[in-house]
DNA sequence: CGATTTTAGTCTCATATGCCCACAATTGCA
DNA sequence: TGCAATTGTGGGCATATGAGACTAAAATCG
């Protein structure tokens, strides 16, 4: 079967890729007029819901490089989104905070972000959108050997 | 309900992009041997699977934006892994095709895409992984508007 | 036919995303 | 005390997007 050799078409990375991809140019544009990426959108998020998070646990949530969160929070930290400080408990690690500016910021986001949300979700099916949202936990929840 | 700010938690995009690193991550470590990303071997096996193809139809394939796939090309051209040629009957046009070397380079990192793609179905489920890629597919084909 | 518009791709510039490696500082454990 | 593990940083490279200007060629239209 020569179908057994078309890779693209079968491969879970590539077409995972594709995706997001396309998706990410949609929710960008929408977040276009704050500045924000839907990546940085997301970071600014989850600090405002959790409060304040080590490098390594933000990290964690976004199933990121150490090294990655790390590049991606000086943009936020040099425009005053965030605030990076030592801990006083650990000083190996730095414990990253939004900031009142790094709040306004998130919430001048918001209206965009719901309009990507609402106008995906209208097209693709919220309840095909929650599963899929599900199906995406599910991916970074398997473990890899090594 | 406080659950309704939680947006990391609901953003398709975030979620996507979190699983697609998670994934990438694996499959490139994968094919760490051969030199190519997944995102470069995709491209090398739509090029063996489908023949030349120019930029626009390998943008389209890929769901990439013109100039970045036109990035993407350059390594591996340089790498002399593909030829880039001003097309006959449409002269603007760049016809892409893979060449000996690529090919070879394609078949040398076959068996660490299967064993990718093997250990990622196998934990996750190949039912679940093969209605992941549909799901990824209709993704693509959302039409937003602007 | 000739002039205009559209299309395909390039280039520079800027920024962000993302990984690896090597390294420094600090902590924790033997 | 001394060694191993942990936390984050820096450099290097590849991936990815956008804006805007540009070339060349093709398609369209008066």
């Amino acid at each position: 079967m020569s179908n057994h050799f078309d890779i693209p078409a079968l491969c879970n990375a590539t077409k995972l890729r594709r995706a997001t991809r396309h998706l990410t140019r949609f929710y960008d544009a929408c977040l276009a007029g704050t500045g924000l990426r839907v990546t940085q959108y997301a970071i600014l998020g989850h600090l405002k819901r959790q409060g304040p998070k080590t490098m390594n646990e933000l990290a964690e949530l976004m199933a990121m490089d150490r090294a990655t969160i790390g590049h991606n929070l000086r943009p936020l930290e040099r425009d005053e989104l965030v605030r990076i400080q030592v801990s006083e408990t650990d000083r190996r690690a730095r414990i990253v905070s939004i900031t009142e500016t790094g709040l306004e910021r998130f919430l001048s986001g918001r209206s965009g972000w719901e309009r990507a949300q609402a106008e995906f979700e209208s097209k693709f099916g919220a309840e095909h959108a929650q599963s899929m949202r599900k199906m995406m936990d599910d991916v970074v929840l398997v473990q890899f050997d090594s």
